[in-house]
RNA sequence: GGGGACAUGGCGGAAUCGGUAGACGCGCCGGACUUAAAAUCCGUUGGAGCAAUCCGUGUGGGUUCGAGUCCCACUGUCCCUACCA
């Protein structure tokens, strides 16, 4: 018996497959139906890490899966490849970002190779083909023509260390995403696409994607934070400040709450507050004084509320005899909403710190259920539960809902404001100060000013003679000698290119309808996009449930209506996986040391570590993302040495279900690759015949039955992202297959296990694709098995025909019956009081009621 | 502060519909083979008990003939988000 060796087998089948060319699709389809699996394409860092691995295994088995059922599969690969790291690289070593780059995407292509995938490799691009972002900016130029695209001053988030504009998405918890830096806020002139005009689109969209985790559409909904309130304008009381004779307009979700208003607030960078200021020096150091003011966790925990009284007064809109004063407050945000509130302390937890702080009124509206209106009083905290509306004239006795329609009503009704729509969503800003991104194809004339760059004169190419230093950081673009030197497009006259770049997330928010065809000469190839669109399976992490699926999202739609696709969603369904984690150690000195340098020993229930080669204890820690800072990663390549590419694959897909998180130990591979080692023996044991069954021989029948089951099983278990489960009944299946064995066995067991193994063979092909292959040749099985349909279940063979039925008295076990399947429950119930097992429980006690349920339980009520 | 998820042996987890809790893997323990070890193979393995049996899915209640699963309250852990009026 031969040893199975994956060094030698796996790449034999990986050029068998390359050979016969089995994974190119067509760009239109070929009359099957299309299933379009997609992974979230990888950013070319170096090298392939775990978290790659278990990405693409996971898509190759539905991918293969979904061949075998006959679909005409598209699974394309490509690369993310603008960005940071790119440029890092270049100051630190001296490399040019290309070089970096490419060169990364030619051996991280080898590692993906050796993956075994059942990728259509012609169809590989890199966002930084220019062919590629070439097309972009052509899309971009029609986005701009639409007015999706515009360009102003604003106050945006600036990464000091990556010195470059960030999306409020890319800011984490007040620091950059990529360099963790502190962000700064800076007034800068940048191009934007208005999202906010698809805020509702994209909201309402959620709904359609039920096969989407509810987690990433909550998410969602949460991010664009619609919500619905009144925005009017405050009557100043005495002479209104110069430009402001409209008078103050602020916005409310609480418009129920209005004769709780104690004083009207604004934010320190509305205009009004810095009018004021001009002539005030003290209010001028107050605004100073908040625009410091951090964005992180603490910062705003700890965050007292302050403010300043400006000294005017606006008059209450619903009861001219009240006015109000107008304080500026530190903790209004000027950029949501109008800039400006009516505090209602009473109601709203931070107006109520700024009130007590400041010594103003506070007034109740809403009487909580079971209140005593002539005592009811608030404390340290405002009162945002339900009740009835008291105090408050007109508006006095309604619940909250129908005092705001009311509210909303009146203010409309005196042409004072009007119920409004408000987001949390912002424009998204996406130009970036950076060298390694698409060039936004904008020539800036002193005339004309920003005019596109015609179409005929695109792609925009980056130029690649620039220059890197690690004390000259910032945009080469702008310091190159010749590149943004043109003329103007519309007058002739001298003008410079725009010498920002897009944002990357831009690139990654249509690459897959580009893989549709992505030799295209328009920027998509309505045909084919048409076909392959949406995509039925993407899969990715979870940390891209905001950012790249809402920026997609949102480019879908904006292209559906420039009319270059059709569809407006663009993954149809969507699974996020986790990650794969190890154990991080430390030695005595507190230094991270290396699983490999680690040998773990176990006594009974508590396991100890020592390091390999000096012997020093070593501290197990926690078990977190792998990383290299921590040095708990494990190279996918030393795994593929040592196990094989299939043993690998069957342990990520293996141990955990794929959405959480999955742990990676060498037992736990080990336990992989026995399991491929045993299944190997089986096939390699088994006789050369037919499969002529012989129903009368009780162990063939028994093998058969299983096997069968096992095809449901392993189906459905794909079918519904439960790997570890399908993977578990295999090994299941292959401890029957054991104990039913080749050696000795009669002439219908040898048939059954024929029939056994050729139907395993197919149902662990996409999880192990070359040991499949290896089996299916051994079993002479017709071409490659990669070709072969999945296997279909004999139906009499998966159903049962007798059922072992459980026994309760009173709810506890206490017997167990075997009867035919459907048998009535009448007779059931006769069986099951006949039984001894079960008299004897039943002694000395009336049988007060049977329960039986139809193949599964009966429970007798006793006592 | 707001939103969400999760909690099952020594560990990862299974139980898809309210119906035999702990499949499968890892680890541990024992055995075979071996001069020995590794590898491999076989067996045991939730807890207590000699046993019958009893207890057992984070805690406390509830619904039900029957609850890991449903409801209420709580505790803990993790994730997202954040002065969003």
């Amino acid at each position: 018996m031969a040893r199975y060796n994956p060094k030698d087998t796996e790449p034999k089948w990986r050029s068998a497959w390359a050979q016969a060319d089995v994974f190119r699709t067509a760009d239109i389809g070929d009359g099957r139906p299309k299933y379009y699996v997609l992974e979230m394409f990888p950013y070319p860092s170096g090298r392939i890490h775990m978290g790659h691995v278990r990405n693409y295994a996971m898509g190759d088995v539905v991918a293969r899966y979904k061949r075998a059922q006959g679909f005409s599969v598209l699974h394309p690969m490509g690369w993310d490849a603008f960005g940071m790291p790119a440029e890092n690289a270049a100051m630190e070593r001296g490399v040019h970002p290309k070089g970096w780059t490419y060169d990364n995407i030619a051996a991280m292509r080898e590692q993906l190779k050796a993956l075994g995938l059942s990728i259509d490799w012609s169809r590989e691009f890199a966002t930084c083909d220019p062919a590629y972002y070439g097309k972009q900016q052509a899309w971009f130029l029609k986005l701009l023509q639409r007015g999706l695209v515009y360009r102003k001053e604003a106050s945006v988030n600036w990464d000091p260390v990556d010195m470059t504009v960030l999306a409020n998405e890319q800011v984490i918890d007040g620091k950059g995403w990529r360099s963790g830096a502190p962000v700064e806020k800076r007034k800068l002139t940048q191009w934007f696409l208005r999202i906010t005009d698809y805020a509702d689109a994209l909201i309402d969209g959620l709904k359609t994607l039920d096969r989407w985790p509810e987690k990433v559409r909550i998410m969602q909904e949460n991010w664009i934070g619609r919500s619905k309130g009144l925005r009017f304008t405050f009557k100043f009381a005495d002479e209104a400040p110069a430009g402001h004779e409209a008078g103050l307009e602020v916005y409310t979700t609480r418009p129920d709450t209005l004769f709780g208003a104690s004083f009207v607030g604004i934010a320190p960078e509305h205009p009004l507050a810095e009018q004021l200021a001009a002539g005030h020096p003290e209010l001028q150091a107050f605004i100073a004084e908040c625009r410091k003011g951090g964005t992180s966790e603490a910062d705003i925990e700890g965050a007292e509320k302050l403010g300043r009284d400006t000294g005017l007064r606006v008059v209450h809109p619903l009861d001219p005899t009240i006015t109000l004063p107008v304080w500026i407050a530190n903790f209004i945000l000027m950029d949501y909403g109008t800039g400006a509130i009516f505090a209602c302390p009473a109601h709203d937890q931070r107006d109520l710190d700024f009130a007590r702080k400041y010594d103003l009124p506070v007034l109740p509206v809403v009487l909580p259920p079971g209140e005593d209106a002539a005592s009811f009083e608030i404390g340290k905290e405002a009162y945002v539960g339900p009740g009835s509306i008291f105090k408050s004239k007109f508006l006095d006795g309604m619940d909250i809902e129908s005092a705001k329609s009311e509210a909303i009503a009146r203010i409309e009704a005196m042409d004072r404001g009007q119920g409004a729509t408000v987001y949390r969503l912002r424009d998204w800003g996406v130009s970036r100060q950076r060298y390694w991104g698409c060039p936004i194809p904008i020539i800036h004339c002193p005339s004309c000013g920003p005019v596109p760059v015609p179409q005929d004169q695109l792609p925009v190419v980056l130029p690649e003679d620039v220059t890197f230093e690690a004390d000259k950081p910032g945009n080469p673009l702008v310091r190159h000698p010749t590149w943004k030197h043109t003329t103007c497009p519309s007058c002739g006259g001298t003008a410079e290119r725009e010498t920002d770049t897009l944002d990357t997330f831009m690139d990654s928010s249509w690459y897959f309808a580009r893989f549709a065809n992505p030799d295209a000469a328009e920027c998509i190839d309505k045909a084919a996009a048409d076909h392959w669109m949406p995509v039925d399976q993407y899969i990715g992490g979870v940390e891209h449930a905001i950012l790249h699926l809402l920026y997609a999202r949102f480019i879908t739609r904006a292209l559906k209506d420039e009319g270059l696709v059709s569809v407006e969603e663009p993954f149809a369904g969507l699974f996020t996986q986790g990650m794969v984690t190890h154990e991080a150690y430390k030695n005595v000195a507190g230094e991270w040391v290396e699983p490999a340098d680690v040998v773990i020993t176990a006594e009974g229930n508590s396991r100890s570590a020592k390091h390999a080669t000096t012997g020093e204890p070593i501290t197990i820690g926690d078990i977190e993302k792998m990383s290299k800072s921590k040095k708990n990663v494990v190279a996918p390549e030393d795994i593929f040495e040592a196990y094989g590419v299939d043993a690998a694959r069957l342990f990520v897909m293996s141990d955990s279900p794929p959405e959480r998180d999955v742990q990676w130990t060498n037992s736990g591979v080990e336990g992989s690759w026995r399991f491929t080692h045993r299944l190997w023996n089986e096939f390699d044991s088994q006789p050369a015949g037919d499969f002529a069954h012989d129903a009368s021989d009780e162990a063939a029948l028994a093998l058969r039955k299983s096997a069968h089951k096992l095809i449901g099983f392993v189906t459905d278990s794909i079918e519904g992202f439960r790997f570890n489960s399908g993977v578990a009944r295999l090994y299941e299946f292959l401890n029957a297959l054991k104990a039913a064995p080749a050696d000795g066995a009669s002439d219908a067991v040898l048939a059954a296990r024929r029939e056994a193994l050729n139907i395993l063979a197919r149902l662990v092909s996409p999880f192990t694709p070359h040991l499949a292959e290896e089996a299916w040749a051994s079993l002479g099985g017709e071409g490659l098995v990669v070709d072969a349909p999945w296997p279909k279940a004999d139906p009499g063979l998966a159903a049962d025909d007798e059922r072992v039925l459980p026994i309760q008295i009173n709810g506890k076990r206490r017997g167990e019956i075997k009867v035919k399947a459907g048998l009535a429950e009448a007779e059931v119930e006769k069986i099951a009081l006949a039984d001894p097992a079960v008299l004897a429980h039943l002694e000395g006690v009336t049988v007060r009621k049977v329960i039986v349920v139809k193949d599964r339980i009966v429970n007798i009520v006793a006592n």
